[in-house]
DNA sequence: GTCTATATCAAGATAGAC
DNA sequence: GTCTATCTTGATATAGAC
């Protein structure tokens, strides 16, 4: 049964997840995981044959989470890029663990699994291809989103250590541009 | 001799960085740093006692040298935290190869000695701790540095692909931005 | 003192029992 | 379908050669 199996995949991703925000994506073990989900590493493996199956899907869940999130904020409405870009920078200004959550499952890839960041890229040429313009507003616009991936990166990655009072002051320069620019300056 | 035990670190950190550019950072082994290195693991863990000590090393040795590159375009002239900001995106844009190599440095430690990234964390801190002003200017040039570090990471680690007129386009923007600033506006 | 060779341990992958 | 047992590889520590 196809449905059956479904659910015990998510069971297993849940464990994952768990593993990944405990460790900070850096003890990521198949036996970890296994213990979690209460089965043995045998029955791990069954659902997902290589550990890289299991980052690619627990890194997508997670990609396709804080996309969901993303596209909620825009409620359907018109979605150009600036508008992407916009509801993007919110959705890290307001949700503040959604960052950190997703820095861990970055490492986690980065670490364990590198060539299976393709849902990662994906997510961010849909923010980027749509900004290659010569118009100045836009170039404002990658500007802003690339100095929130910086701090965002910086930050999560552990290459800086930033004070809740830097990012948000970063986090707000960076929406009142992008905000500024929708609203025809 | 600790002027010979000098010359054998050297040439240690010699091949472990040449693994680090071959490898991408990914299969740092000390079989394989040894075996460029001409010596047996012991020989290597004779010298570095453990492979952090070994990352921690190697990562030190190539801040510096990134550090000395800036210093040398600073030339011992006023420095400013805004002259350094425009010396590290100057650096960044000229050596292209710097910036690329520096990534290689940095998913290596993050995989393989996490806790070893001090020697980034002190430049970074160093770059923008004097930007923790309220002066608007200062804002600015905080976010043009942020901007290139978000292309550059974004890029460096994989988690996007990056055309190079892309990258051109980000650096050159925000090295306008901070010189700009630098000239009074 | 410096290095080689080896043992020990953990983690991922695989095969086959049930 | 799930688990047990085993193989391989990489990291560390150590015993002993020179």
């Amino acid at each position: 049964m196809t449905r059956k199996k479904e659910i015990d995949r998510d069971r297993i991703l849940d464990a994952a997840e768990a593993v990944i925000l405990e460790s900070g994506g850096q003890r990521f073990t198949l036996d970890a995981v296994a213990e979690r989900a209460g089965i043995s590493k045998g029955g791990l493996v069954y659902s997902f044959a290589t550990k890289d199956q299991l980052v690619y899907a627990a890194l997508e869940r997670e990609v396709a989470r804080f996309q969901e999130a993303v596209d909620r904020r825009l409620g359907g409405g018109p979605t150009g890029p600036v508008e992407l870009v916009l509801a993007h920078i919110e959705e890290a200004l307001e949700e503040d663990d959604a960052a950190t959550q997703m820095a861990a499952f970055l490492i986690t890839a980065l670490v364990h699994a590198p060539e299976m960041l393709e849902p990662v890229r994906r997510y961010y040429r849909a923010l980027l291809d749509p900004l290659q313009s010569e118009r100045d507003e836009l170039h404002e616009v990658r500007h802003a989103l690339l100095a929130v991936e910086g701090i965002f990166l910086l930050r999560g990655l552990g290459f800086v250590e930033v004070s809740a009072d830097e990012l948000k002051s970063v986090l707000l320069h960076a929406r009142d541009i992008v905000a500024g620019v929708l609203a025809g300056r």
